[in-house]
DNA sequence: TTGAAAGCGCTAACAA
DNA sequence: TTGTTAGCGCTTTCAA
């Protein structure tokens, strides 16, 4: 069932009958009607695609994340499909894997199905070494990296100041942590990761705190992880009177570990997710606002696509959520 | 750049671009080459949908959940997804919400996209009343329920039988457990919860347990209210031996109210999400297999496409996954 | 092995 | 207010 069945039925043109699709002004009430009647009769849906070919806007953006199964992406997926939909936007959802060659063939995907635009989601998305795929698609389309910076030409980045959040933290906890712990990710390098280890070292040094090599411990990303080598810590006696993670899953691994020894110290983990409200005590988070930057980014998408420039980086101020294991004094 | 550009730039004629395309045999590998090359110069990228208007697919396929931020949604999704695109097909979000109204326009333009199928991740799906829109979907393109189920024709189901998972576990609980408590999300009225409910009153007749007006408790879901819900009846000395919570998330809310009173009782909770990792001790959860279920539905799909006749209904059993707060004995 | 041309479903410019 | 028609980018049939 097509526009020309349509037409026929209503022994009118294609032309009347796409223009009833278009809520066009001139088409008589009496025809519009008839038009509409018909279509509802023949449960008549129109074709998206074939109008976008003429219009040349299949009205989709494709986003792009790691993994949409890891809470922190499925948030911001959530919330940028939200706005976009809002907006008249459909998503097309692509999760790449870290394999640098995925990445690559879901940015030529997404090419090909000619979305509107694309939105990578995490810092994953920067490559240490070879960024030209994105730049190559950035020339087709506008691209967005959410959370995430690329100092390439026509890429947009929205993201949380992730280093100023752990440097400030650092400095806010000073008072009661004079040697704080960092749990750094290190399961997969990522720039998010560098700038929070940044952000930690540079606490460190602007604090006047010691800086020493217990200082960072680099664990894998699961609760395990964190707990085992919290706990290789007490046992050898290594001391630390505070923990800041870079992630709310190692936080919660290194409040196990000091729970079962009985000591209690303040924590801080990142990316204030829902673990946060089920450790006891409960676990304070920093807060990396992607409620904030999500629809942020949408709002900037939609200016561009209506030509207006946009600023190629716009960053945001982390906010710490305070709850049991930590409240600034 | 389209397929006329490279073919005028080669001088042959857009057939043969078209052929090498799609890796057709009948193109002399000169030929070949050279397009290839002109093409790769060119830096051009076909269009998949104007390729989809002429064969009548679009290898895409919607995926339909309430909340892709719901972390139950969002793994199965990224299972879907993930299996899809091992296939060659993409994915069309929509992330629906619970209104009824919302539902029924995200089907609207998931058949306006003309996708190749719909998948509809959750029980959320399953209206009381209407569910006509489903049914109008169905019979235009294959659509999946995915944990949900539904006496429409054309409608295929694949779910874990949770009615009897929680039937099976107060059985098996039993000995332990002489008076379970059981945590029932009633947030928004769903076709998986009141299984599950089922489940339990028949595990309670079954083991031939007491079932008074106590047993079930409806809480809202979050954490807090479980947790609300389980110390009120501490304080009100209402007694009970076990908890069983429809969502994992209830479970900790139970854990937690127990622990604060000092009581450790069994504890099973739902999902086998990653929650369970994170408290202490850490939860016993059934585990609803999704990991397997996702891919059953995808690979059914594809036989679908094919022509096959697939079953209506498949479901699979679910699994406790057994941690500390409780171990069969 | 290659090319010409019809057709996929829709929009919009131009005519009437 | 309505109709005719030329695209949009690609595939495929039929001929050469």
């Amino acid at each position: 069932m097509n526009i020309r069945d349509i037409a026929a039925r209503c022994h009118v043109s294609v032309a009347t009958v796409s223009r009833v699709l278009n809520e066009h002004p001139s088409v008589s009430p009496k025809t519009r009607e008839k038009v509409l009647r018909v279509m509802r009769e023949e449960g008549y849906t129109p074709n998206a695609f074939a109008r976008g070919l003429g219009l040349d806007s299949m009205r989709m953006v494709g986003i792009v994340c790691a993994d949409v199964a890891n809470p922190f992406y499925s948030r911001a997926v959530a919330l940028l499909e939200g706005s976009l939909r809002a907006k008249g936007f459909d998503t097309l959802l692509c999760c790449s894997g870290t394999q640098l060659k995925d990445k690559q063939k879901c940015l030529t995907l997404l090419l090909e199905k000619r979305v509107d635009a694309i939105m990578l989601v995490g810092s994953a998305f920067c490559e240490q070494t070879d960024n030209r795929h994105i730049q190559r698609a950035a020339e087709q389309l506008p691209l967005f990296l959410i959370n995430a910076q690329l100092p390439l030409e026509n890429v947009t980045c929205v993201l949380c100041d992730e280093r100023e959040a752990i440097h400030d933290l650092v400095m806010q906890m000073a008072p009661q942590c004079k040697i704080p712990l960092y749990l750094h990710d290190m399961t997969k390098w990522a720039w998010a990761g560098e700038c929070k280890l940044q952000g930690f070292l540079d606490g460190l040094h602007d604090a006047h705190l010691l800086h020493d090599a217990d200082r960072v411990q680099a664990v894998e990303n699961g609760v395990l992880s964190a707990q085992q080598c919290v706990e290789g810590l007490l046992d050898r006696g290594i001391s630390f009177d505070g923990v800041i993670a870079s992630e709310d899953l190692l936080a919660v691994g290194a409040l196990k570990a000091l729970t079962k020894h009985g000591i209690e110290l303040p924590i801080v983990g990142f990316n204030n997710s829902m673990l946060c409200d089920c450790t006891m005590p409960s676990l304070s988070s920093m807060d990396n606002m992607l409620h904030a930057l999500c629809p942020m980014a949408v709002d900037m998408l939609l200016r561009r696509l209506a030509g207006e420039t946009q600023p190629r980086v716009v960053s945001v101020q982390a906010q710490l959520v305070q709850r049991e294991t930590y409240r600034a004094s």
